[in-house]
DNA sequence: AGAAAATAGTTACAATTGCAACGAATAATA
DNA sequence: TATTATTCGTTGCAATTGTAACTATTTTCT
C-alpha cells in the first residue's frame, strides 16, 4: 500500500481558510464601503493610525501586513478625502508622518463598533474553549506560516 | 463611560484570518507554481475532478467556491495545457463534461503529497486539542459567516 | 568631501480579477 | 408551436493588484 493520493478539498486547511477569509472579509467590506466608502486597505490604514498616530508609510505597512504600493495608495485616497493628514519628518525628509484628521477620526469611530459587533456575531456560536483554541492556534499558525514560508520575504 | 472606541488590527479576528490566509496561500501556490505551473484556481479544479470526475464547470464551481469566470478561465488554461479534457454533455448541450486527462492525474499525484506534507508541517506545533478546536471551529465560522454576511449571494 | 549604496515613497506598466453583456442551448409558458 | 425566460459558459472592459523602475533624500565608505 502507497501513500494517499487524493485530497479532500474540504478538509484541506489551507482551502478551508482561504474561504472562511474570503466570506468574512468580504461581507466586511461590504458594510465599510457601502456606508463610510471605505476600503479594506483603507479601513487597516485608519485603524493602525488611531492606535498609533505619526507613523511612516513603512511603519503602517509593516504593522497592517501590506506592501508599500497598497499603502501608498490607500493613503494617497485617504489623503484626498482629508481623513488623514500627512506631514514631512523633521528629521529625514523622505519619510512623512501620517495621523487622522478630525473627519478620519469620526469615520474610525463608526466602524470601530460595526467592525467589533460583526466579530462578536462570528464567534457567537463558539465555545469560550474553542474560542481560545482559535486564539492560540491562529497565533501559532502564523508564526509557523512565517517560519516554512516566508514567499515574499525572500 | 461610553463604548470601547480602538480596536486593536492584530487581535481583530477578520485581519488576523486574512493575513494568515494570505501568508499560507502564497507559500503553497509559490510551490505549485514553481514546481508545476500551476495556479491556484487551477489546482483547486484539479482537485475536485480528481475526486469527481465528469462535473460541469457550475458544478465544479460550486465545490471549490469560486465564481465561475474563474472557473471557465482556469478551465480554459487547464485545456490548452492538456491536464483536463472536455466533452459536451450528450442531454444537454450547454454543458460540459470535465475530467483529468492522464497528464491531469500525474501532476495532481505530485502535488497531493505536496500538498498534504505542507498541511502537517503547518499543523504539526498544535496540539491535538488544538487542531480539533481548530477544525470544529472553520466549520461553525463557515457557517456563522455563510449566515451573517452572505454579500454576494444577494 | 565625493562617490556609491541604501531607503522612503510614488508612478508606470502588466497581470489578475470581477462584473456585465453576450451567444448558444434548453425550459417554460401561452 | 411560437415566444419568452432561464441556464451554461465565454468574452470584453473596468477596476484592483503586483512588480519594477524611478526620484528624492540620506547613509556609508573611501
Amino acid at each position: 500500500m502507497t501513500k494517499a493520493t487524493t485530497l479532500e478539498l474540504d478538509r484541506f486547511l489551507p482551502y478551508r481558510l482561504s474561504v472562511l477569509s474570503n466570506i468574512v472579509s468580504t461581507a466586511i467590506s461590504g458594510a465599510y464601503e457601502k456606508r463610510f466608502g471605505l476600503t479594506i486597505p483603507q479601513w487597516r490604514v485608519l485603524a493602525v493610525l488611531a492606535m498609533t498616530p505619526d507613523l511612516s508609510a513603512a511603519e503602517v505597512a509593516e504593522r497592517t501586513a501590506m506592501d508599500k504600493v497598497a499603502v501608498s495608495r490607500a493613503v494617497a485616497s485617504l489623503l484626498r478625502e482629508r481623513r488623514v493628514v500627512r506631514r514631512t519628518a523633521r528629521a529625514d525628509r523622505r519619510r512623512s508622518l501620517l495621523r487622522l484628521s478630525a473627519a478620519g477620526r469620526k469615520v474610525y469611530a463608526q466602524v470601530v463598533p460595526m467592525a467589533l459587533d460583526y466579530e462578536k456575531d462570528l464567534l457567537a456560536p463558539l465555545t469560550r474553549k474553542d474560542r481560545e483554541a482559535v486564539d492560540r492556534a491562529i497565533h501559532i499558525l502564523l508564526d509557523r506560516a512565517a517560519q516554512i514560508g516566508p514567499a515574499h520575504t525572500a
